[in-house]
DNA sequence: TACAGTTCAATGGTCCAATCATTGAACTTT
DNA sequence: AAAGTTCAATGATTGGACCATTGAACTGTA
């Protein structure tokens, strides 16, 4: 049985959970725009800036966006996969999830995405991907590492995008994102092997071989991350944790 | 290239950009008090409300947790794996992610789940997960269908916290979170099957055998989800989505 | 001394009433 | 038409006040 914490429920909340509510049963839908914020606190009667707070909250959630303006406002929006990114690298920055941990995960899953992404890829997600090959090669030919880099993770954004299914390319992208900060406080290493290991990843998926597929993307992730582990060991103190210390 | 957003920085946006940026810098960690609302307001010279904001975007991301009260204030807070949940459920909602959706990425990381929670298993691990089996056993037969549903959800959590990683562990909730709310809106089917099936699966997790155990737990599931979208379709309008929709 | 009850300062939560800044549509002029 | 101007709507921000909760410090009593 899942217990729930008992919360004295703070206004705000209770807003933005009627709002939510309202998204739920279908009456609020995308692109719909809520009433602006002066009347939003009439209605509840409460005041202004416990409305704002809720949408705060919602925004936040990506559930609604907000616009300026003469025509702006409140409005549902369709999500911000984002927000699941700034969770978990939270999560990271804490100790949370350790770099180790955010490795495996990173592993399993990129094994599905390799393996749905190889049954699903059209002609176009194998231009993009290939596109990505490209620059990523001929920027580090041209000994531009940061751009390079960013090619590179963008390369697996690309093949969680070629799976058409959001968890997994939401997933992706909050594991994406991470690792991104964490090789700019490192820097990068790879060389032109990666570029190899991508084509010779392409091709195995182009055969419609996702066992050599996933295979030759674990034999790259598992080089790359042994090199993380390396820096991270060498370099960065892991985060302790401590209880109870008020910050002066 | 990704590209960011251009969004004029709001204040309180800010704020929590400078309190996330000390937490990623280790000056701020899990259980530190930040300075309470009025001083930060003095401090970063902008008003209290902006800091409310602030502190209201940092505590839906789970970055800090609010506490009332004499000792009270704001404590980095080691993360709130619920926002993930939040956010998926958010999407699903409002059609963002579709149940055929959600459906298949749980498939795919079920088997993951499955596959490592054999590896690692131990006796605590297969202690909580038989007493799950035998309590929703206990009530599929006194016939509280909704207790029992509430078991076979726990089930899977139980399951992907025996891998012990966060990102599986955050990522199985939020789906199970959703799936959670699905079964209450169609009520609940299974019945002594499921009891049967799990017992099967424990037993070939006990025997180390992973691919019987990713078998057994897929051919569940695509009996269970097979329903769920008949279900689905037969009694849910599918959401649509309208860009421009000013609700009145 | 030990315990029960009371007080009270600290802190987040809420409210009211303004003003500022931006946006885009309506209007005016060229 | 096209370019510029005006202006109302709306979110963003501010200041100041008061409420509600919490737990530690204090007080009185057995």
């Amino acid at each position: 049985m899942a217990l729930a914490a008992v919360r004295t429920r703070r206004t705000f909340e209770a807003v933005s959970e009627q709002i939510r509510a309202q998204v739920r049963a279908g009456a609020l839908r995308v692109g719909d725009r809520l009433p602006n914020e002066r009347e939003l606190a009439k209605t509840f009667e409460i005041s202004r800036h416990a409305v704002r707070e809720s949408l705060r909250e919602l925004e936040s959630m990506g559930m609604v966006t907000l616009k300026k303006g003469a025509t702006g406002g409140a409005f549902i929006s369709d999500g911000r996969p984002d927000a699941v990114s700034d969770v978990m690298r939270g999560m990271f920055y804490v100790g949370g999830i350790s770099l180790e941990q955010l490795t495996e995960a990173r592993l399993w899953i990129e094994s599905v995405v390799v393996r749905v992404a190889t049954a699903r890829a059209d002609a176009a997600a194998y231009a993009l991907l290939e596109e990505n090959v490209r620059l990523a090669e001929a920027e580090t030919l041209a000994g531009r590492l940061n751009v390079k880099t960013q090619h590179n993770i963008e390369f697996h954004n690309l093949l969680a995008a070629t799976t058409g299914n959001p968890v997994l390319i939401m997933t992706m992208n909050a594991m994406m994102n991470i690792l991104r900060e964490f090789v700019g406080q490192v820097g990068s290493v790879m060389g032109l092997d990666v570029i190899q290991s991508r084509r010779r990843l392409l091709r195995h998926m182009r055969a419609g071989d996702a066992d050599k597929a996933v295979a030759e993307m674990e034999k790259h992730l598992n080089v790359l991350h042994a090199h993380y582990r390396e820096v991270a060991a060498k370099i960065k103190a892991p985060p302790k944790r401590n209880k109870s210390n008020a910050a002066k």
